[in-house]
RNA sequence: AGAGUCGGUCAGACGGUUGCGGACAGAAAUGUCUGAGGAAAGUCCGAGCCCCGCAGGGCAGAAUAGCGGCUAACGGCCGCCGAGGGUGACCUUAGGGAAAGUGCAACAGAGAUAUACCGCCGCAAACGGGCAGAGCUUCGGCUCCGGGCGCGUUUUUGCGCCGCCCGUUUGCGGUAAGGGUGGAAAGGCGAGGUAAGAGCUCACCGGUCUUACGGGAACGUCAAGACCCUGUAAACCCUAUUCGGAGCAACGCUGACUGUAACGGUACACCUGCCCGGUGUGUUACGAAAAGCGGCUUGAGCGGCGGGAGCAAUCCCACGCCCAGAUAGAUAACCGUCCACGACAGAACUCGGCUUAUCGACCGACUCAAAGC
């Protein structure tokens, strides 16, 4: 997964939403912890508000597209949980990678000296 | 070309870059192949598989409901019959029993499975009116005339009783023709019959059952006979047939824990030097957390447009194919080109059906109408 391990307990999720930091963008919203794997790990929500399984699915390829897409400039050690919003199905996978790329600068989880290495 | 009926197929395509699941090869890097649906959905039926239960029988409950066939099986499919709809192709059909019994039939109406309101008829009583016979007629009437008996009276006339006829009212009874109500009023209709009436009788027609004939059967018919002839069984019910329960989070295996039981009867150690007794080590079986592995895809498999049987569903044979097996869950992202501008929608043990959702495109068979040859 070159790198990216998945979060797959309910327990992980749940210790994001009550731990973690967060950000919000119209399309998604970001939960980020430092962990003490030293390793990027990331977990992905899609609940039923998206709407049905294939919409669900949707989402969470846009969403690991987007992510793939940042991985150059993510510092390893951080765990992530991104949670889709509705309008996330409306747009390209490009648009999203900005938006969470936007969010993670903000939260000064990366730097902008890595800005060079993104490539749409 | 118009209007329509039925059946079937497809479910954006191609190229590039970066990625994901699985299989195979390789020491590895990596490479090759492959990767959602017609409904994958709803979980409504039927099975496979699997676990639990089970001597046999019954009750309750549920499902099905014309006949024959197909199928592993079905509540599915095909064909046929009956009923209904359409000019037609064709479509629809929860299609056993009301003569086992019970219930229900609102409103309206006299009365709803039995009724007597009006009407019609008979008998009785009360009251009122009338009375033979004949002639003429312009059909309106007019004329001669005024039931029987008794009493009183010269007679007229009056009174009483009786008989018959008519009308009104009341009572008792008959009736189901007619009226009106209703989805439905004793199957319909006509004739006979009668006090008036009535399947009371008869003819014809319908229904149910039986027989005869035809058909493999449902069923049909020219027929014969019988008849307790309103509807409702998606009201209870009756009849026939079928059904034990749970589901892959099933179930199996590995297993920390050392838990339970049995065996062995003393091999060793200890309490204790010896006997009895006890504890631990032993063998077997069972239980079992987290986690993992299996189940998990070669099967009632798919294609079969080749051949054969059949009206068809379907079956048989040749031939060809291997077509997701994930386990927080893999098919995507981005770019380009084209067009009809892309609907409903994501496998989760597997099949056969049903039902529901669905942008459109195409193919085949057929019907109706019009025109032409």
């Amino acid at each position: 997964m070159n790198g990216i391990v998945k979060i797959k307990e309910n327990y992980e999720f749940k210790r994001a939403y009550s731990k973690a930091d967060s950000l919000v963008s119209p399309y998604v919203v970001v939960y980020y912890r430092k962990n003490s794997y030293g390793n990027v790990r990331l977990g992905i929500t899609a609940g039923k508000k998206i709407g049905g399984a294939v919409q669900r699915n949707r989402a969470k390829r846009l969403i690991t597209a987007a992510f793939r897409g940042c991985l150059p400039m993510i510092p390893a050690g951080y765990d992530f949980v991104i949670v889709a919003r509705t309008r996330i199905l409306s747009v390209k996978s490009t648009t999203v990678q900005t938006s969470i790329y936007n969010l993670l600068r903000k939260a000064g989880v990366c730097d902008s000296s890595y800005d060079e290495k993104i490539t749409y």
